[in-house]
DNA sequence: AACGTTCAATTGAACGTTAAAGCATATTAA
DNA sequence: TTAATATGCTTTAACGTTCAATTGAACGTT
């Protein structure tokens, strides 16, 4: 592989000369840009990135931290579709992007996400934390007194100290809401893991609200184990259906999978959906129109705040100010044949 | 942040012992040993990557290079699969993971994937190109001539010049006809894109296979437009449905989602599935078992072809030889109510 | 003619690490 | 006793780039 020696060697100039006309730095005779240039393109040059890196004392890169106790990984597609925005803002900045996935199911502990830091493998990150980790002020408070760059996805409890991305999870809870009111409901429980998590709370007391301003009791399904999954959910509302005298006529799930769960778990007790029991997911993954009936839920912009996250990202690297810190991306009422 | 040169001036030692000590290259004495630990310790030391990558002349990274046209980037599960493998193995062995996504659907530039290798980004990379870029030969001789170091998943082309990692397509797509077949069924159709895509071709060929194995005649239908969608099947089966007087009592689809939009059609003209039509996939993504009926599918180890692709790599970078440089990873038969 | 300016290129040093050679001191062999 | 060997740590140099300081020429001013 040629170096910049080379090309300095065979334009006749200097190595220093080479790096003027590479990054536009310093003013060069067009004569000898042309020379370089051509002696760049004859070598087939490309600047070692590895050493750019260490010379301007930055990597150049983002990562993309996540932590989920889910063992298929980064193959929920949120996380994909998250990445893919991303992504592509990197690229068109020439940053590289960094995946550090933290298999761990226990508490993420800050030196897990401060090592590609301190290890100067990326500049800044964007974080998402699953569950009971999304908000932990003791680590959050430690990234921060690392002085670390980084944006938290779907946790935004850090003030004028850090940055966030968080979709609209109030608005898109209470948007559902009011259409399984719209349509007649009064009796509308909500399915929720009794593991917390920042996100789905927002969803909740979307719910809520929206119960609330009609004069409407709220109802909270807790699922436990397993949690998050469809399974939990089936399980949870399968239960609900046996014991229930007054059963709900609608349910509002906080995530697509618990909503499949309770499709499931309906429709297993041939009851029909949406005419005896509506369902809303929260979400809207990719099955959400392949089940049957189609999922009425919200879709959440995971492309978006993963190019607006980078954006933001990019802005502190490279010294500007960034306003707002906290930024809310809408989410948006998808309307199917289940509710 | 702490260097070498800190922790060496704290334990009172040259830099060189510091780093013998940290690489256990050469004997250091036990009691000098853990001076310098300590001087580790207390001043927070982490080795700097990019300074090692720089002198070692190596990136300890792997890339993860994907080109794929539809614009829903790296949310199809199966590349988060993939990846999940692939970062797990890499992080076991310290090596980061960059995520290189061409979003475009023009063909494939040798340069596109050569980049990161030049720039000294990365020291290998798992490739996974979809279509008819998949083993486009002139792509693949650019990049061995260049002397990339990567692996191919579904492309076994290149003999003992390359590595490979794919899914068995062909005993999975003979396995899922065999089903058919045992169930009774004789006019099967095949539903495929008429876009070409290796690893769907030995699908289709397993597909033949079994067929003729019986004496059946195969049926190849073709979507075109919107290629590989669930919508693009809809369309084709929908069209089927209509003209044919001699329609199949099964449908085996090249992909989870050719299927899907099967499904659609055929319940749209009030047909039931598996009853009138029986219906399989290939891939089993997530939402196979959340379709209604849940879909029989085959299932891609989509897991392990990440982690052996990116052992392969490892395995070579560390000078090792590699045995076999091909690797097959069986797929599995996924027999749910669809057929 | 002497001087300060500006322009265009060069030179030297540095980023943090590791490979290789170097140099003491201690140990062994003749 | 002396040379050969082993042990344990240090010094030097280098990876490829960019920053900062410097040189030398051309130019205009007084």
């Amino acid at each position: 592989m040629a170096t910049m020696r080379d090309v300095a060697e065979t334009a006749g100039v200097s190595i220093q000369t080479v790096s003027n006309v590479l990054n536009g730095k310093a003013f060069v005779r067009p004569e000898i840009q042309a020379r370089v240039m051509e002696a760049v393109v004859r070598l087939n040059y490309r600047p070692n990135r590895v050493a750019q890196r260490m010379r301007r004392g930055q990597a150049q890169a983002l990562g993309f931290i996540v932590s989920d106790p889910n063992p298929r990984g980064l193959a929920d597609p949120f996380y994909g579709e998250v990445l893919t925005g991303l992504a592509e803002m990197a690229r068109a900045r020439d940053y590289d992007v960094l995946i550090e996935w933290l298999p761990s199911d226990q508490p993420v502990r800050a030196d897990d996400i401060l090592s590609p830091f301190q290890t100067r493998r990326i500049d800044g990150a964007v974080i998402f934390l699953h569950g009971e980790n999304a908000c932990n002020p003791h680590l959050l408070n430690e990234l921060i007194e690392a002085h670390a760059v980084f944006v938290m996805l779907e946790c935004d409890s850090l003030g004028d100290r850090g940055y966030s991305v968080c979709a609209a999870n109030f608005e898109g809870g209470r948007a559902v809401t009011q259409h399984l009111i719209a349509r007649g409901h009064r009796r509308i429980a909500f399915l929720d893991s009794t593991q917390r998590w920042p996100a789905v709370d927002e969803r909740r007391r979307g719910y809520e609200s929206a119960m609330r301003a009609y004069g409407l009791d709220a109802y909270i399904m807790g699922v436990s184990s397993p949690d998050w999954t469809h399974e939990g959910g089936a399980l949870a509302v399968g239960r609900m259906l046996e014991a229930s005298d007054a059963r709900p006529t609608a349910i509002a799930a906080a995530t697509d999978l618990l909503a499949v769960g309770a499709m499931q778990a309906i429709r297993a007790r041939g009851l029909r959906i949406p005419d005896d029991i509506a369902v809303t997911g929260f979400d809207d993954f990719d099955f959400a129109s392949f089940v049957e009936p189609a999922l009425t839920t919200v879709r959440l912009p995971a492309h978006e705040m993963g190019s607006r996250a980078a954006e933001m990202l990019l802005g502190h690297l490279s010294g500007g100010e960034v306003q707002p810190r906290h930024v809310v991306l809408p989410t948006e009422l998808v309307v199917r044949r289940s509710a």
